[in-house]
This record gives C-alpha cells, structure tokens and sequence, in this order.
RNA sequence: GCGGAAUUGGUGAAGUGGUUAACACGGCGGAUUGUGGUUCCGUUAUGCAUCGGUUCGAUCCCGAUAUUCCGCCCCA
C-alpha cells in the first residue's frame, strides 16, 4: 500500500514545524483580532464553479469531484476563499458590524502534477476580511503577510503588487487586449492563443512571446483605470510606504481566479532550486464576491500562503522552526511497575512531561534510553525506595543526584524545572 | 494535459545474468540484571517499486503500471 499520488504524511519534524506554525499563526492572528474559521474540506461543486470561476484552470482541470451516496455533487475545496464567504452569508455574519476578519489554516486539494512545493493535498493558511471596501484594509492584509514572514525570520521575500481595477476598468482594458491581439494572433505561441480565448491579461507574462515588439506596445492596464480604480491603488500604497513595506509594482500579476478586483498581489520567495514554485502566497480585494455567491454587496480582501513552500523557504534559508519537546522526566522502573506508573500519573497531573520504561529493560539501556530521549530528569524506582519512601533522582544534565521524599516531589521538580506548565490538578 | 530522468533495507548507498546482496549510520540486545551517553561484540533486506515477458536461471535485459523528481501549463 502507499498513499495516493501528490500527498504525503506529517510526522516527526515537518509536525513540529506544523504544530509550531500553526501557533505562530493563532497568535499572530490575535494581534489583529482576526477570529479563526474551520469550514468543510467538501462543498457543494456548484460553490467554486460560481466563486473560483467556471472557466478558470482550477476549477475545469483541477478540482476533485464526486458524488456522494445521495447523488450530491461534492468537491473537495481547491481553495480557502470560497468556503468562508459560504460560511459568511449562511451564518448571517454580514448582519453582525463589520470587519468581520477571518483565518484559516487547512488542506486544499486540487488535482495536478506533483513538483516539489506542489502537492495534491496541500496546506494554505489565509486570511479573508469582509466589510471594508477603503485601501486600507488592503495595505493591513497585506501588513499581516510580510509580518508573518519577517517573524520567521525569512529574508529575500518580494511583495509585487498590481491593480486590475473594478469590474468596469477590468473589462475595458480585457476588450482593449482583445482588439489589439486580435490581427497578431498567428505571431504568438499555442499558450498564448489559448490565453487569448480564457485570460487575454496572461498573454503579457508569456515566456516565449515576452520580448516580442507586440507585447511592448501593447495596451497597459493603468491606461483603463477609471478615477476610483486608479485613487484605490495609489492609496493602497500610500498605506504601503507608510508602514515601511517594500513592494514592487508588476502589471503581469493577474492572479488565476476570476474573483479579484482591484489590488492582487504575490509573494515571492527568489530561492534557488524553486523553479516556478516560487510563489509562496498570494490574494487580493474581492468586491463582487460575496454577492455573487448570493449575499449581501460586501466588500471582500484576503491572502493565502501554502505552508510546503513556505516550509521548503525556511529549510533553503536554513530556518529551523522545530520546537523540540523534551521531557521533564524518564522514570526508571526496577520491577516496582505499578509504583512507577502510578508516579508518571501523579507528575503528568501536576503538570509535567514524564516519560518512563515500559519495556522492562535493563538498568544500562534505560539510561541508554533516557539520554536518546533528551529527558531532563530521571527517576529510579525500586524495591529500596518503595521500602522508605524515598525516591533517587538524577540531574541528567548535571549528573548531580538527590534523594527526595514522594511527598516533596512535586516541590522539588517546580523548583528545578519551573511552574510555568499548567496543573491539571 | 504534454516532454524528460529516476526507483536496492529504517536511512545514505555499493553491486552482479548464476551459490550466503558490500559498507556506513540508525534500531535492538550483550560485555558477571542499581548508573548510561565512548569502546567492543552480536543482530537487523527469503529480497533489490509492482506485474508480466526473454532466459536453463534475473535485482541486473525488455514491456506495462505505480510513485518520486525536473521542465511546460497553471498555481500555493
């Protein structure tokens, strides 16, 4: 047996750096009040098909669809946008003052060729803010990205920033790109006809096509701005430069879903060996969105990062976020069992991490152990200190021993290893 | 969806058309069962991704499938 294609298992070091991000995150997200969401890894297709867009790659190549015994159709969720906006409108919480600010982190799935950093399940952790359609929620979604990365420690990341305007700039400029390309049609590769048809923005980011004269004098978004589309971006960087965050500007992020107006943007990581998985994450506004999956007109600006490349980031960058977990203390057992075990129960109510043989093995292989266990303190349990009630405990780090009563334990290990864990009793 | 490369134990790997698949690390055990992390010894793949084929005989040759990696598309 092995697991299905593009997945794989987390355990050991990449679910200490799970588990590490995973708080990183919670707490972070405090600092902006943003509450956390969990929605169901399935959703009703219908719901991408309207929110991701019918047309995008995503949804026609990339999605997992199936029925389910009741004949439903299902699909497992491609991305974290979708499923909260669904959550936003059926729990009413447009009806509840707004910004409503929301985070999630959890596996997304899509159906594609597995690279390194791309996967089949894969984890994204994202922010999505409704009811502030001012830039400055656009410059504070964008503040938390750069915080969040500038906290681990990662260097060498890139904001670039674009505008595709309101659905009115967007669709002026789209017409402009399809009359200008229209009689060059047979000069530009088979990518680019295909883009012409489903994403005429993308043609301008073609590989093979980029240098060609065409593609220079072609039309420039910022051209079709209307006023308000063009006031927002110049406002979302005013926000930009005043809180000190570096971007640059790049026409070529159009993003691959139809939801975006207004500001998108990406997040790169200039790491070697990344190949086109260099993009670590990425979002923009949504104005339309949350009416167009069937609630109020509401304001809507979010990000999303995939935690394998930002993991894979890290390791190139040689940032550890492991949190080892060492326990307090290995209980050696000789032949007093039941006392042995009874004493971890007593510890790990008091709030420490005890750990202890069970095995039965010698004398030398459980310090053997303990020391492959990194534990702070070892306790010996035999027939002699049952007998007197005094328990023979060794500093593994300073070797020092001490004999202490059962009764003082607890004091004991407060003292040396501190009370900062929570009793439970 | 298209093009290319790889696949030997827990890990890193050597290797050959023909008896017991090298070596290292790790794991487990032992060196006169109450003090270890060094050292020494033992042990650790009836099997070389899977399934077929060629052959007297294949881990090594051929084919298919699977998975991984790289490039394109796209994306996180």
């Amino acid at each position: 047996m092995q697991k299905p294609k593009g997945t794989y298992d987390i355990y050991g070091d990449k679910a200490l750096e799970m588990l590490y991000f995973r708080k990183l995150a919670e707490t972070l997200m405090n600092k902006y009040n943003a509450k956390y969401f969990e929605t169901p890894i399935f959703e009703s297709s219908s719901l991408f098909h309207r929110g991701v867009g019918e047309t995008t790659d995503i949804v026609t190549k990339e999605t997992y669809d199936f029925k389910d015994r009741g004949n439903r159709d299902l699909t497992l969720r491609p991305e974290g946008t979708a499923g909260i906006v669904r959550s936003f409108i059926e729990n009413k919480l447009y009806a509840d003052s707004l910004p409503l600010k929301a985070w999630y982190l959890g596996p997304m799935f899509r159906y594609e060729r597995p690279q390194s950093g791309r996967f089949r399940q894969f984890f994204q952790f994202g922010v999505e803010v409704f009811g502030v359609s001012s830039p400055i929620m656009d410059a504070e979604v964008i503040s938390m990205i750069v915080n969040l990365f500038g906290l681990l420690g990662l260097k060498g990341v890139k904001v670039n920033i674009n505008t595709l305007g309101d659905s009115e700039s967007r669709d002026s400029y789209r017409n402009a790109l399809l009359d200008y390309f229209k009689p060059h049609l047979n000069d530009l590769c088979d990518d680019c006809k295909n883009r012409y048809e489903k994403n005429p923005l993308r043609i301008l980011d073609c590989k093979v096509d980029g240098e060609k004269e065409i593609m220079k004098s072609a039309p420039k978004m910022i051209d079709y701005l209307n006023e308000e589309s063009k006031n927002h971006f110049d406002e979302v960087l005013k926000y930009l430069d005043e809180m000190n965050i570096e971007y640059v500007i790049n026409p070529k992020i159009v993003r691959g879903l139809d939801y975006y107006t207004h500001t998108v943007f990406e997040v790169e990581a200039d790491i070697e060996g990344f190949g086109s998985q260099n993009v670590l994450g990425g979002g923009g506004r949504y104005n339309n969105l949350v009416e167009n999956i069937g609630g109020p007109a509401t304001a809507g600006v979010g990000f999303a990062i995939g935690l394998e490349r930002l993991f894979l980031a890290l390791d190139k960058e040689g940032i550890d976020i492991k949190e080892l977990v060492r326990p307090d203390i290995y209980i050696i057992s000789m032949g007093e069992n039941y006392k042995a075990l009874s004493l971890a129960n007593m510890l790990r109510l008091n709030g420490f991490n005890v750990e202890m043989d069970y095995n039965n093995r010698n004398f030398k292989n459980n310090f053997k152990h303990a020391d492959k266990l990194m534990v702070k303190f070892i306790i010996i349990v035999g027939e002699e200190e049952v007998k007197n009630g005094i328990l023979t405990i060794k500093d593994n780090d300073s070797k020092e021993e001490y004999k202490i009563k059962y009764d003082d334990l607890i004091d004991f290990f407060d003292k040396k290893i501190g009370d900062n864990d929570e009793d439970y009793v």
